[in-house]
DNA sequence: CATTACCTGCAA
DNA sequence: TTGCAGGTAATG
């Protein structure tokens, strides 16, 4: 689901519901596997009154930031959720860890598909997952130059490299769609074969998509919501994810739908094209 | 590079 | 019943 507009809406939400609470404890953990590290019965111990600092974000991760130096660390996946309720509401049977607060409220983690994850890390913990990941691509250190520059070193298709945490931290299949379309680049363009002023209206389009869906509080089809429970409204802006066979905003030209990567890929046939 | 696994729910 | 879904890790 989330990518990192979504993670950085549930990040916002979440930091003004929890800075300055406590954990109290962990009152659910119906699905052990859902805690990555360390053990579930560890993870518990540990969680017990915990000052709550801020909640930050780094590529798709929510980073609960602890006393003690520690961090509460969760991915999302496809169909994770983070939000707090209030007291009366009793967790579904699709939520499965849940942590309750000193003011009464509780966090609940819901993901149907149970594939989102969730790991108590110290600093050394995360600073070993901050070095697996490309640099964000909002941060004002990420120059035209700099995405140059990195492009540069690689080579191969452009969705698989926009769509590799490593080369660059947060994007997803929407937003690497929603870029290259705005972009005019076509997913299956091979990167060595770009020039400069594509690379830089590529550059440009991936930063001017994100912060679009940021700014519409992230993209909900099914499952994705905020830290409040609310649903986002970036899907009524997309202009070619998920829109196979509807006209091209640009052209006219009805959208396509092919498999890139494994991965449903959508883009305009006319405005799209292959340059070599 | 492609395929499979991890899971459930929904639509065709 | 099959195929597909916003992600990633682990295999050939």
């Amino acid at each position: 689901m989330p990518e990192l507009p979504e993670v950085e809406t549930v990040r916002r939400s979440l930091r003004e519901a929890l800075a300055g609470r406590r954990i109290v404890a962990v009152t659910r953990c119906t699905w052990p596997r859902t805690i990555a590290a360390p053990a579930p019965e560890a993870f518990c111990a540990l969680l017990q009154n915990r000052a709550i600092l801020d909640v930050d974000r780094r590529a798709k991760y929510v980073i609960i930031r602890l006393d003690r130096n520690e961090f509460l660390v969760v991915h999302l996946r496809m169909t994770g959720r983070l939000v707090v309720v209030d007291a009366a509401v009793e967790p579904d049977p699709h939520t499965h860890v849940v942590l309750q607060l000193d003011d009464g409220r509780r966090l609940f983690f819901r993901d149907t598909r149970k594939f989102g994850r969730i790991w108590l890390l110290d600093r050394a913990g995360l600073d070993v997952l901050d070095q697996k990941l490309g640099p964000e691509p909002l941060d004002a250190a990420l120059t035209g130059e700099a995405f140059r520059a990195l492009l540069r070193r690689r080579k191969g298709r452009l969705k698989p490299l926009l769509l590799d945490q490593q080369l660059i931290a947060g994007l997803g299949n929407i937003y690497v769609d929603e870029a290259l379309w705005q972009a005019r680049l076509h997913p299956l363009q091979t990167i060595t074969q770009l020039d400069d002023s594509q690379i830089d209206e590529l550059y440009a389009a991936i930063r001017d998509v994100l912060q679009r869906a940021i700014d519409n509080r992230g993209t909900t089809f099914a499952d994705y919501r905020d830290g409040w429970g609310f649903r986002g409204e970036n899907q009524f802006a997309l202009n070619v994810y998920d829109r196979a066979g509807r006209p091209c905003p640009r052209c006219g030209t009805p959208i396509e739908r092919l498999l890139v990567a494994q991965r449903g890929t959508h883009v305009c046939p006319r405005c799209q094209l292959i340059s070599s």
